[in-house]
DNA sequence: CGTTGTACCGCATACGTATGCATAACTTAT
DNA sequence: ATAAGTTATGCATACGTATGCGGTACAACG
């Protein structure tokens, strides 16, 4: 008879047991503990034996309950390429704290910057339910999006320009005019006239805008485009390394090398060092990002700043802002502008 | 009639969905989707018509249902101090790897440091229960862990050599005896005679044991333990250029210094930088961790290398093991070797 | 004393799933 | 032909919580 409900492999203190405890019933602990009880008003004096019935066994209450009835999951996904890349340390903390602010917790997930790691992803969050979604995508196009805000019911936002969903709150860099700039800055300021390019394959929206700014300032300048100074990378410091290293093989190198992130830059870098040449007198770099190593290393990378933190700030503002019902109009775009920072290597 | 029973709000599909369309009850869709229906059999041609019926609605199965039943999350969570730090990034991969390979999800907290973060984890994970939990504590005792355990019924697993749980596996790296030995080895080998040092509180059980590891060196070589050559940061670049700044404006500066991580090293070497002083003629310096940023700076950075892969693959390798019933065993102590790596700053 | 109102609280249900138990149809043995 | 066994399926329940609805007191009022 002293025996209690509880079961046997599961030792977690529910609400029941605060309700024997205090006498009353489930209902009643329930409304005690939230506040929010409509019309119902609840005795001083059970309402005091509840609560130290509650703190007496250190309830807390099991979310997945909460989830399942379709109330708020206090849990929100963030999808991003690669937590190894630094790009996404500022946007990926930036979304914790906003999260942690709000009492909720973050589950993240890589795609390797593949297609099959954003479907999975999408799978992901259908079979557990977040109340928001936060994602970098490389690959979905705003029909994906569209399947997953149908099929999740979930608040979505997400980094790039060339998504348009008319409820996904959307956050992007100017890349494409950052980058137009840049190049056309080198060849009239700098006087390169033989530029380099190391990018990655246009699949990725932000490589082939970043690659059509290089183009449209070429054109603008007057230069020819030449596809052997046009090289593909993977986003890695490896694949830099090699690319640059093709670059240094051709009959005559560039002088000026553009590259897609900082971290092929840097591995381009390395290949200059190895070569013999200087850095920026027989060579000059750029990089895109600014991760912190840009300026740590030597001599220190002049790259094009995003600002990933302002991106998670914005995006995590502007999801629990709906999440909290406080806005519910048409998708936002938010522009967080890119800036070019020279350093010592142009 | 022809309505669903479909929830408004919730556009999600159910089985109750699958069992309508295949003309069966909930239960039989329930067992053909989980092939494990012990003794019970299904006519094939059923279990056809509900696998088409499940394909046609593309069901996915609600796993906050499956965790409110006690069943498996498939989630783990991981916790670790901060998101930012390079040390963790491997770790953290490696971990999700893992989970992926599994079908798992995985959450992640930071802590920052604090202690308020470990317990604010600790009531996350009694909230919201997961399979698995993978945590580098800093503060957390192992009366902690055990009210973690007892409470939460999941499966836990730590790096921190000081902590001793019987059900919790333990990674760890040999650091004091690896400090013992590099600083051992700077005075008998490189000469060096004043040296210094730039750690954390010792509130910090991997600081604690660092600084352990200096002193027996000094003591065993017969240097003399001089309190300001000892100082301490937070582990960040900032905190190491500052103690740095302090121990260069010393009468008499160390000819070698023993940072507690390569952030704080790589802050310290550009205190050297700026204050004209040449690295290592003048002033040679060893981190800890030998992230990738270690070996891009210049001069190259010598470092102690832990190996956080190595400990995130043995750490998830030991919890699925436990979360599978594949291991019931007693508590495992995993030690991932440290190893020094002469570079260019000694 | 009977009626209505009010303050307080418990019962029952639903969320989506897994599973023990009952049940139906059909086969085989006697 | 009836009993027993086999095969195939549905019913009912529980997990922990929030909430509509109904019910008990007791005070106030006619």
């Amino acid at each position: 008879m002293a025996s209690t409900k509880r079961n046997a492999n599961r030792n977690s203190v529910t609400m029941h047991d605060v309700a024997k405890l205090a006498n009353v019933s489930q209902s009643t602990v329930s409304r005690v503990l939230n506040e929010t009880n409509g019309p119902i008003t609840i005795g001083e004096e059970t309402r005091q034996r509840v609560l130290e019935a509650a703190q007496q066994l250190k309830y807390q209450p099991n979310l997945h309950a909460g989830s399942l009835r379709g109330q708020k999951t206090r849990m929100i996904a963030l999808m991003i390429a690669d937590i190894t890349n630094p790009f996404y340390h500022p946007l990926v903390r930036a979304v914790q704290d906003a999260a942690n602010a709000h009492q909720y917790d973050t589950m993240i997930a890589n795609t390797d910057h593949t297609l099959e790691g954003e479907q999975h992803f999408i799978n992901s969050v259908i079979r557990r339910p977040v109340d928001g979604i936060i994602m970098v995508p490389y690959h979905l196009s705003d029909d994906d999006l569209d399947e997953l805000v149908e099929r999740t019911g979930s608040i979505v936002a997400a980094v790039g320009q060339h998504l348009t969903h008319p409820q996904v709150d959307i956050a992007f860099g100017n890349d494409r005019q950052a980058t137009y700039d840049v190049v056309t800055w080198l060849h009239t300021e700098k006087g390169h006239s033989q530029l380099g390019f190391i990018g990655v394959t246009d699949n990725f929206p932000a490589g082939a805008r970043r690659h059509k700014g290089f183009k449209d300032a070429l054109l603008n300048v007057g230069l020819e485009q030449q596809a052997e100074y046009e090289l593909e990378g993977d986003w890695s410091p490896e694949s830099g390394y090699q690319a640059m290293q093709k670059l240094l093989s051709l009959p005559e190198p560039p002088t000026a090398v553009f590259a897609c992130n900082d971290l092929m830059a840097i591995g381009a870098m390395e290949a200059i060092k190895q070569s013999g040449l200087r850095i920026p007198e027989d060579i000059a770099i750029v990089g895109f990002d600014d991760i912190p190593t840009a300026s740590w290393i030597s001599p220190r990378l002049s790259t094009v700043a995003q600002y990933p933190a302002e991106m998670g700030i914005q995006l995590a503002k502007a999801i629990f802002e709906r999440i909290q019902g406080n806005y519910t109009g048409p998708s936002r775009r938010i522009e967080v502008p890119c800036r070019f920072i020279e350093r010592e290597t142009t």
